[in-house]
Parts: C-alpha cells; sequence; structure tokens
DNA sequence: TCGCTTTCTTGACCTAGGTCAATGATGCCG
DNA sequence: CGGCATCATTGACCTAGGTCAAGAAAGCGA
C-alpha cells in the first residue's frame, strides 16, 4: 500500500484512528487488491487468512445450506471491514457485488497490529458492535416482517448507505440511487425469493411510492409512505 | 461487588483476563444484582446506562416492531456479557427468562475502565465477534429454514450452551435438559407461532428422536437425526 | 443490427405455516 | 384438595409467499 494519507476512505475506516507513524506502519503491511464484481475473496468454512477495508465497491457475506440455499448475511460498503479477526475459520463467505478495491491484510498481521495498538482495536470494537446492532435489526426483519416491509426496509437502507458515502465526492442525492445487487440477492438478502421481490416492487411502484427507470435505479418519491411501509422498529 | 475471586463465572466471564488488582478495581465499580423472571432490566430505546455480567440464569434481547410483533434477537447465559458498551441507546431490551443474578456496571463507568484496560477490551471484542457471527448463523436459519429445521436447531444449540455451562458443577447430561423458555419465547426466537412450534416438537417426539417428559424437560434420543433434521452449515 | 443469454416480470397454482377456536394439562393459591 | 389462571396441544381452515412455467426486456458480442 502506497499511500494512506489519500486514501479516499481514510476518514471513515478503522484506520481514522491511527496517528500518522502508526497509519504508516500499517499501510506498509497491507496492499491494495482489485476484486472483479462475483469473485470470492474468502470461502465459508475456509480458514480466514485475510482482513481488509473497502476502498470502493460493494460486497456481500454469506452462508449456505448444504443443499444450496443461501442467505446473505451483510452487506459491505466502502469504508467498512471485512474479515474474522481473531478467529480461525471464516463463517461465511465474502463475494464482491460490483468490482471493487480493498486494502487488504494477513490476518495474523493484522492481529498482532491490532493487540499492539489499542486505538485501532477499539475502532474495531465499536464497528463490531454496529454491525451486531445492525445484525439483530435484520434478525427482526427476517423473523417478523411481510414481503412488502422488507422490500422497504431494503431500499430505505440502501439508500442511507449509499448516500452517507459522499464524504468525498458532493453530496449524493438520497432519493435517487443505483442498486448495488439484482434482484436473486436482493431475496437472499431479505428470505424471500426472486417472484416475491419482483412482485412486491411492482406493487410499491404503482402506488406511485418509487420508480424503477431500470433494472438497477430506484427513485424514491415519497420517503414517508416508503418508511411507513416499512414500519416498526 | 464482594469477592470476584469466589465468582462461579470468573472464569468465563470477560473478567477473565484481568490481574489480581484489575479484578479488584473492576470489582469496586461493580454490584450484584438479583433479577426476577420476566423483568426488564433495560428497554428497547432507552439510554444505554448498564452493563452487566450474567452470573446466573437466562436472559433474552428483545425487539418489538410498533404494533407489538416480537422477535428475541439473542438469548444470554451465565458468563455472558449483557449491553452495550460505546453507545447512548439500547437497541434491544434485556429480560430476565429465570431468575437471574447478574453484575452490574454503569455503563460510562465500564466503558472508561475498558478503554484503560486493553487486555477487557479485547475480551470484549472477541466476544463481540463471537455474538455478530452467532447472530448471522441466526440470519440464516431465519431467512431460509423451515419450521422443523429451526426447532432442531434450537433444542441443539440450547443443549450445547447449558452443557457447557457445567465447568464448576458435575458436566451435565448433553441429551437431556430443562428448557429456560416457554413456548411462545422459542416461537419468537425462531419466527414462527407458537401452533407452529407445539406441532413441529410433537411431530418430532413421535418420531422418537426426542422425549418431552413435561413442559420444559427434553431428553434428546438420537442426537444424530437431530444433526440431520436441523441440517445445513 | 442481429442473435443469444441473462435477468426480470407476470400468471396460475400450491403449500408451509399462520389464524382462530376449542380442549386438555399443569400449576398455584386458598 | 378444588377452583382458576396460565400454558400447551390439537383441529379446521386460510393466506402470504413459494413453485413452476411462460413470456418480455435488457445487455452484449460479433
Amino acid at each position: 500500500m502506497s499511500d494512506c494519507a489519500q486514501c479516499v476512505v481514510r476518514n471513515r475506516a478503522i484506520c481514522s484512528g491511527l496517528s500518522p507513524d502508526e497509519l504508516l506502519a500499517l499501510g506498509q503491511k497491507g496492499r491494495k487488491q482489485t476484486v472483479k464484481r462475483g469473485q470470492t475473496l474468502v470461502w465459508e468454512g475456509d480458514d480466514s487468512l485475510v482482513v481488509a477495508n473497502v476502498i470502493t465497491g460493494v460486497l456481500k457475506l454469506s452462508v449456505s445450506t448444504a443443499d444450496g440455499r443461501e442467505q446473505i448475511v451483510g452487506i459491505v460498503f466502502p469504508s467498512d471491514f471485512i474479515g474474522r479477526p481473531f478467529g480461525k475459520e471464516s463463517p461465511y463467505s465474502v463475494t464482491a457485488l460490483s468490482d471493487a478495491e480493498v486494502c487488504v491484510f494477513h490476518r495474523s498481521t493484522f492481529d498482532q497490529f491490532a493487540r499492539e495498538h489499542p486505538e485501532l482495536q477499539h475502532k474495531l470494537l465499536q464497528r463490531t458492535l454496529i454491525e451486531l446492532d445492525d445484525a439483530r435489526q435484520w434478525m427482526m426483519l427476517l423473523g417478523k416482517k411481510t414481503a412488502e416491509e422488507r422490500i422497504a426496509t431494503l431500499l430505505l437502507r440502501i439508500s442511507e448507505r449509499l448516500s452517507s458515502d459522499g464524504c468525498t465526492g458532493p453530496t449524493l442525492n438520497l432519493d435517487e440511487f443505483e442498486l448495488p445487487m439484482d434482484r436473486q440477492q436482493m431475496a437472499d438478502i431479505l428470505g424471500l425469493t426472486i417472484e416475491t421481490v419482483s412482485r412486491q416492487l411492482t406493487r410499491i411502484k404503482s402506488s406511485g411510492v418509487i420508480e424503477l427507470p431500470d433494472r438497477r435505479r430506484v427513485v424514491i418519491h415519497d420517503r414517508q409512505a416508503l418508511l411507513d411501509l416499512a414500519e416498526a422498529a
């Protein structure tokens, strides 16, 4: 890794609390890697050899049953952290949903560095706690919400997440965005089938709350209505 | 708190890495509290004022929708940690499923102590990472598993968790245990209704894989068969 | 621009699990 | 004990969402 000081996610990634020389030390241990859409960086059950920061792109975390059912258990955006520090096996696969750039570390190297730098470990803890809160919110969605509520919730979450990325670029319009995934992947996140996702999207579209100019693009016309559809906590 | 050195969970709780004098310092900041079955220690959305270690008993973490649907997003056993350090609001309620004893700290006091003791923070991080892995396994269950698979998975998980508690007592029989929750709570964990839970339990019982001597008691006759029913990752 | 492939939508039908309503157990307190 | 309240089971029925099967619409390489 050459220059962390120029990194587009330097203010939001876990590196952000480090002093300039710590940053340099950590930076020397990492390397930038590009990942093509569809490429899997880590396989479920494999030894967890790497961790990484996401610089650009979107990736999914997924687990599968023996008979091939897949559940997406997390979506990872720029500035997010990937991988399972302090653990031998990765409990999920990490796969790119779009072309992506990540900043990769050997897990053992990173683990050691983290243990020697409490500030980094604290950042990691904070982030993990937030991820846990998110995962639990998602458990509520998967356990108790209707298909329509799930779709509405997902659209809102993605729109929030994508717009909050814009700290280096111009402020993005919260109400118009590109889905970083196809219908099947939406289904795998929401615990639904692709047909149900499609049907609910057309339903919400017909009601005028959203518009779908093309497969990936979403325009939210009435955010309050969408919030009402998403209901709940 | 008087005597951490005698604490029954001292070897497994997050305190376990601390030196004797650190333990003493932390111990002086905490206090033992009993919680009655059904009593709520922390409310969803409230300011998160306390964190705690569970000494005895079982508690649930739950989130609710505006219209009263409840999802249990975590079950907490002795030696587990409760609460949301480094965060203002608790994203879930914490309620006792049985009478329980917990060792409570003011959140801000605990936060500060943790920041000053990297070893404690590391333990907390490790534990949070495991909880996150568990939550994600549960997302798979909620998103993709059938009612029968869910029930089988829950029974196995509880039996593992209860038997691993026995580090101070005699080794408990893994295959016979008391459910720390009623049918409604099982339903709320599994994203099912009470009727479905009941039906699936009788189905599995009829097949001879388990026995249900009374409301709470479970005997696993054929663990492998139960594993097969639980299937998946 | 033309095929070819992949993705998405839509329709017809089915089923796992939800809902509603009794009925049966099991406490528990007097 | 005996009467009530809680909890669990069971049955009959219903429905949200799954399954299966066509199409329709994009993307894309030549």
